[in-house]
DNA sequence: TATGTCTGTCAGTACTTACTGACATTGTAT
DNA sequence: ATACAATGTCAGTAAGTACTGACAGACATA
């Protein structure tokens, strides 16, 4: 019937209900009782699908775990053109952290209950600070780019982005008068400007 | 006694303890009693003195608040040379996040029984903001810097630091190889390549 | 109809934890 | 020596909360 209705079972919105008020309010801020509610199902049913309230966590965290998305980077057409291929980075970058926030707000605030969540979470920036080395240095081999720290380069490009993204996320309207989308171009520019030949 | 012998007192102690408990497991993550225990004193006494344990936190905070910090920045000596100035700024700005680094969890973690602390914590960054754009325009007008978007350069420039100290913060020695202060000197040649004549 | 599955209700247990009151102890100042 | 201020000990209360067991109703399938 699910299938047909696009209607989630219960297992599902217990655990969507469980992100969602866990990176609101994190792990001890929040009851068994107050998920299932949110739910719309009793605590008892939340114990039967989870046995406990630490499974029920670890179980939503898999369930929504958007696991390989950072390789979409790697995947994603270049043109090698600096200025495109930065910005188009950019937003990717962003689509993906924005659409992990949740997760990303609960390995922040409740890295106690959750070893390891935390060193996983790292893997992609890793992927994606080598892979934005290895760009500049093809980009610098193709006589695009001046020669000089690549590797500082992508570290910078990445913090900027990772920087915008925090802050966006606990901060929601921070800074006036800059948005997202200006924040990606012009940034951009900023760093193509300073490789430029 | 205490201002021979350089020794804390009770109420001191027990506000320091708070302060590195409730940062590092959250307010509902630290009980009472652990808190009394790691300042050596007993719960009666922290109850004696505090009445409650979130007005413990409260007061905490206000003792530890290094308000005006981010003034100094305005106050350091320019030299209007841009390398200069920007490393300065950006280890002048490392230094002050990372005092205030518990604090910083705290807001994060616990924003939920601290209404207006995140507030208070974001007028920094905003000051920041303007002084470096108004920094960026000057240097414009002398000449010494090409003409852009001054207020995105700021803005970028400051959500790189603040991603690397977000990085750090939570993540300790994320990246091999790369530290806080090759980062700062790096990343300010990116910044004034960017913007060199 | 009969059976199995999923769910709700309700009462209750065991544990934790913020917070209190009564009283003793220690050290200091007068 | 006496009074006082700060602290400790200990027992205890009240509330919250994770988790359980017993039972019943709804619903689909055979």
């Amino acid at each position: 019937m699910d299938a047909f209705t696009g209607e989630l079972g219960s297992g599902d919105r217990l655990l969507m209900a469980a992100i969602d008020l866990i990176a609101e309010k994190g792990y001890n801020g929040v009851t068994t009782a107050e998920i299932a509610s949110a739910a719309g199902l009793s605590e008892k049913t939340l114990f039967r699908h989870f046995g406990s309230k630490l499974n029920l966590l670890e179980s939503a965290i898999d369930r929504f775990r958007y696991a390989e998305e950072m390789r979409q980077l790697f995947e994603g057409k270049l043109v090698w053109d600096l200025e495109s291929d930065l910005y188009a980075i950019g937003v990717k970058y962003h689509e993906i952290m924005n659409r992990n926030r949740k997760l990303l707000m609960i390995s922040i605030k409740d890295e106690a209950h959750l070893p390891g969540l935390k060193e996983r979470k790292m893997q992609h920036p890793h992927q994606l600070l080598d892979f934005l080395d290895r760009y500049f240095r093809t980009m610098a081999e193709k006589g695009k780019i001046a020669n000089g720290n690549p590797r500082m380069l992508a570290f910078t490009f990445l913090m900027a982005n990772f920087g915008a993204f925090i802050n966006d996320l606990e901060a929601g309207e921070n800074y006036p008068g800059i948005g997202l989308d200006s924040f990606i171009r012009e940034s951009v520019k900023i760093f193509a400007r300073s490789v430029a030949r």
